[in-house]
DNA sequence: CTGAAAGCGCTAACAT
DNA sequence: ATGTTAGCGCTTTCAG
């Protein structure tokens, strides 16, 4: 286990102070063009790069930046995690990534350790902390929030137009000539889940049709919360022609249910989803869904954090969905003779 | 924004010495009950948490683990990280994770800022990295793969026994009648799919049967290069009744393919992956593979490093595989007449 | 423009 | 058992 070098070696090779070492690393002042070259080479030929440890205790900063996901493998999150990463990925800073696991208590303790750790910013994707938490936790530090809307501090929420997109896929279903529907919809807590269901529903009461209670069924934003839901739907008997998902994860979760009961997607139900996650194209049939760019949203909270450190002002982004049609809604069946008589 | 408290104002607080806090704190040496409560009690009055920073810098341990993974969006490799997230979960140390995206120099690059923040270890998953610049690495950090071999570090590799899993597959499709085989192999590079490939071969050899070149198309391990490489393999025009994938992210892709071609899974082909990431159970049908329990896996890798830091010996981990049948699979179609003719 | 010196918050000998 | 004293590697006044 060789010894690292430290800033100290390469200031004594170079025949100058430590400081002046540090100034070159931070060009915080000018310095002699050949000081500056003669320690350049030294920082190169002892492959010489500063202890974040310690440039963190002296400077005041970690130069790294805490990020809260709800889970570290979901396909959704894990893109927004790629985003970020990309985007810190030319800059002193680094991800530190805790994920939430959707429980209060482990948000609040990643939270913690985030800031034990003396985190230069936090960006928090989706997640079911207070926002009284949150707008404490945003004067300690530079807070950007994902996919979630947070009382008086809406300038750092990055968000969706989720209204938009769902009403995007109520038109679509609509237009397909649907008319009995079912939905799964993401938890109660979570803004976003609440914002997807009712524009859902107006939409479809603009229509004038409205979804009896059993059709709307509560899933949790995960496959297997998709798969549970759509089984409680299939198990009240009620007829319906599409389902709609708050999410292309639970989408997933109910394909099964479907596949299980011998429906077909898309000729018995039409199927739609929220988000695009990529393994979403791949579905059998692939999924008609509502284009979230997420890598993107995550490379845009990355800067946005950057910003905030820079104490530049952030202003508020909101994301405008598209919705992709693939294979899995087609129009609806045509009543079976005895259904049409009925 | 609120200053931090530090160990100082703690041991100010308590009237004791900042040492007798630190003793505390570690367990370093035995301290008076008394102290020991009075000291406690400002501490979580206080809610201090010391920062991780100096511990670092004064203790030469940084009190985190590097890991290195392919990708932070992969179900794979999302799950190995869940794994060792939660084995990190009570002890002090915790996970910095870094992308190497199936680059060379993007792994080296991760490894030299994983070095240069002091990880106390390192946990590489997969990878594509020189086993001669890992022995390398493991002479300054200590180090634990998941999922390769590295010459000369056997003991600190945690493998699966990648040949009897795929045997497990050949014998499977074999005993349901297949003759006709397709294989879809991860990149050449990569020491398990070398290994996969080749016990998937030779058990047919050993069966007498043969595939030809046209039916071996090489993926990437990913979802495209799965979807990609079955339209190689469909390019060819021989026939084939079963198509087996290196792993399910390239089974996913390939079974696209598949739908887009119009063939049934598994009536008109038997389609089986390797790995059993979650969403296997949820495909359309679900996909008979080869269960490698990776969360575990990242558990454990996460523990053996722990072992290691604490100068305990390590000892090679072997996982033993599983078959798991699903809906992918069924007895090979008997050939229409014309084809039992020719 | 540059060096010397004083910490950042903590740990780890060394004393007592 | 506990306090005192040095640093860990770097940044940042403060002089010059």
């Amino acid at each position: 286990m060789l010894e690292p070098v430290t800033l100290a070696h390469v200031a004594r090779e170079a025949g100058v102070s430590p400081s002046t070492v540090s100034r070159i690393l931070n060009g915080t002042a000018n310095v002699t063009p050949e000081k500056r070259v003669r320690v350049e080479a030294v920082i190169a030929r002892l492959n010489f790069r500063p202890n974040p440890q310690a440039q963190a205790l002296a400077g005041g900063r970690s130069l790294s930046i805490g990020v809260i996901t709800p889970s570290l493998h979901s396909t959704f999150y894990g893109e927004a995690l790629a985003g970020i990463e990309a985007a810190l990925d030319d800059t002193p800073y680094h991800p530190l990534v805790i994920s939430g696991q959707w429980r209060t208590e482990r948000e609040q303790e990643a939270l913690d350790v985030l800031l034990a750790r003396r985190v230069d910013a936090v960006i928090l994707l989706g997640g079911i902390l207070d926002d009284e938490i949150l707008q404490h936790v945003a004067r300690r530090v530079p807070l950007i929030a994902v996919g979630r809307e947070v009382r008086g501090l809406s300038e750092c929420c990055i968000v969706l137009d989720n209204a938009a997109g769902m009403r995007l896929v109520a038109k679509h279903l609509l237009s397909l000539g649907h008319r009995q529907f079912a939905y799964i919809s993401g938890a109660e807590r979570q803004s976003d889940a609440l914002e997807r269901r009712h524009a859902f529903l107006g939409t479809l009461q603009a229509a004038g049709l409205t979804v009896p209670d059993g059709l709307i069924q509560v899933g949790n934003y995960t496959e297997d919360g998709g798969r549970l839901a759509a089984q409680r739907l299939l198990d009240t008997g009620l007829p319906f022609t599409a389902l709609a998902c708050a999410n292309d994860q639970m989408a997933l979760g109910a394909r099964l249910t479907l596949y299980r009961a011998g429906l077909r997607v898309p000729e018995d139900v039409s199927l739609t989803g929220f988000d695009d996650v990529v393994t979403s194209s791949l579905m059998t049939p692939p999924l008609t869904t509502v284009r979230q760019a997420i890598y993107d949203i995550g490379t845009v909270a990355a800067r946005e954090a950057l910003n905030l450190l820079a104490g530049q002002p952030v202003n508020r982004q909101l994301f405008t969905p598209e919705l992709v049609v693939r294979d899995s809604t087609a129009p609806s069946p045509s009543p079976s003779p005895a259904e049409a008589q009925a």
